[in-house]
DNA sequence: TCTGGGGTCCTAGGACCC
DNA sequence: TCTGGGGTCCTAGGACCC
């Protein structure tokens, strides 16, 4: 079930779609707290516990008084991590999101290397989100550091193509937090998403309809949110470069090569059509957790060692559904070997439920169906299917009655040895 | 020196029902 | 009796995004 902003009503409004996009937003709040850091290159990683050692030991002085020499840097980092962000100063250097930080070390050893600290990220998120909904209340959340924004009808929301607004929120989000964003505002999400790269960081950008071909058909095919690496590198190989190019092809060439589906929509994007509406609530889908290993574990030598790892998972996994009000049907397990391939399995319960005992149950049996003779990287767990804690019951109730005496039978001895939710 | 963690959506085949 | 088609659910894998 979900929520969207008012499509085109009888009105003759322009639609105007923003796409904000906070800058470097976990490198700017760490700047935040660690002013000293302004202007350097700082890494913010999946870092271990030395990084946290490293700080934790400067407890009880102002963190703005950290002299720069405590700060641990990215020279002889060892492990797994990956780079969740990097400052300006830091990409520099070559570094990037998703990069493995040993490598980053490599570029740039002497970068200031700190932990994630989602708690405050999310303090953070729902500050800046709260500013945006006073002004520009149709709001689609998409994650922890971007919004899009119908301005259709806000007031001011039309005034020189959306500028006025756009500059409103900086200005509201910058004064009350220190953070700074960038906007892009077009006639939909497509557009608007792309605009917001225009000018990076703390600008704004407005396309019309009118500059698809000046500022949307030069760029490379992939800044189309939806064209990842894998279709980037089929459409190269079909000698589409750029998103001008694309739109050059004909829509059932495209279908031949992609699909109905992702043939049409190719065609649809680099058109800069999109009418996908701006999502205000939604439900979500699936909870799970997921660890990487420190190092590669196997089977039966570590089952001691998984058994445990298993067990926390599935108390992470229904301790959020608990604290989100939600309960689910599909139990599913995911695992990464050591060459990096993954597979899944999942169950479908004849029941909600968010205790982890039952999912560490039902994981369990999911397990059992998977090959364990290689050494395994990663281990996670998820339930789906979800349904609000509060309609479970009724739930249950109505399907009940529609069932056979002798399910309601079953599921009356099964009640009564406590699995019923 | 291999590559995190939390998500969404899509595809595709088989089972099952109408 | 045979054939066909459509809809939905379940499961596995994969692309993509933040």
């Amino acid at each position: 079930m979900q929520t969207t902003a008012p499509q085109a009503a009888a009105n003759t409004l322009p639609r105007r779609v923003a796409h904000l996009d906070m800058d470097a937003f976990y490198a700017s709040v760490e700047l935040l707290r660690y002013p000293q850091l302004k202007g350097l290159p700082v890494v913010i990683g999946g870092a271990r516990r030395s990084v946290d050692e490293a700080l934790s030991a400067q407890t009880g002085r102002p963190l703005h008084n950290i002299p720069l020499s405590d700060f641990p840097r990215l020279k002889g980092y060892v492990g797994r991590g990956v780079i969740t962000t990097a400052t300006y100063a830091a990409r520099q250097f070559g570094i990037g999101s998703a990069m493995g930080l040993m490598k980053a070390a490599k570029l740039c050893p002497q970068a200031i290397l700190l932990p994630v600290d989602f708690t405050e990220y999310r303090r953070y998120s729902r500050a800046f989100k709260n500013i945006i909904l006073e002004i520009a209340p149709l709001m689609e959340d998409r994650g922890i550091d971007e919004v899009y924004l119908d301005f259709t009808q806000v007031p001011g929301g039309q005034r020189e193509g959306g500028r006025v607004l756009a500059r409103l929120l900086q200005k509201t989000i910058f004064q009350q937090t220190g953070l700074t964003c960038s906007v892009g505002v077009a006639p939909n999400k497509l557009l608007a998403k792309m605009a917001s790269e225009f000018n990076k960081p703390n600008g704004i950008a407005i396309v019309q309809e009118t500059d698809l071909a000046s500022l949307i058909w030069p760029l490379a095919c992939r800044k189309i949110n939806g064209i990842g690496p894998k279709a980037d590198a089929k459409l190269q190989s079909l000698g589409i470069a750029t998103i001008g190019e694309l739109a050059q092809k004909d829509v059932h060439w495209l279908i031949d090569h992609f699909g109905q589906k992702t043939g049409a929509w190719l065609y649809h994007a680099a058109h800069g059509h999109d009418d996908s509406p701006v999502v205000l609530e939604s439900e979500p889908v699936s909870v799970s957790r997921e660890t990487t290993f420190e190092r590669d574990l196997h089977a039966v030598r570590d089952k001691a060692e998984l058994g445990v790892i298993f067990t926390q998972l599935c108390e992470q996994v229904a301790h959020d559904l608990q604290r989100k009000g939600y309960v689910g049907k599909m139990i599913g397990i995911k695992l990464r070997y050591d060459n990096f391939k993954s597979v899944t399995r999942d169950q479908t319960l004849a029941h909600y439920t968010a205790d982890a005992q039952t999912i560490r149950q039902a994981a369990g049996q999911c397990l059992k169906r998977v090959p364990l003779q290689q050494k395994l990287r990663l281990l996670g767990v998820r339930v789906a299917s979800l349904l609000a804690a509060k309609d479970a019951v009724n739930y249950d109730q109505n399907r009940y009655l529609a069932l056979t005496k002798q399910a309601q039978e079953a599921i009356f001895l099964e009640a009564f040895e406590g699995q019923l939710f």
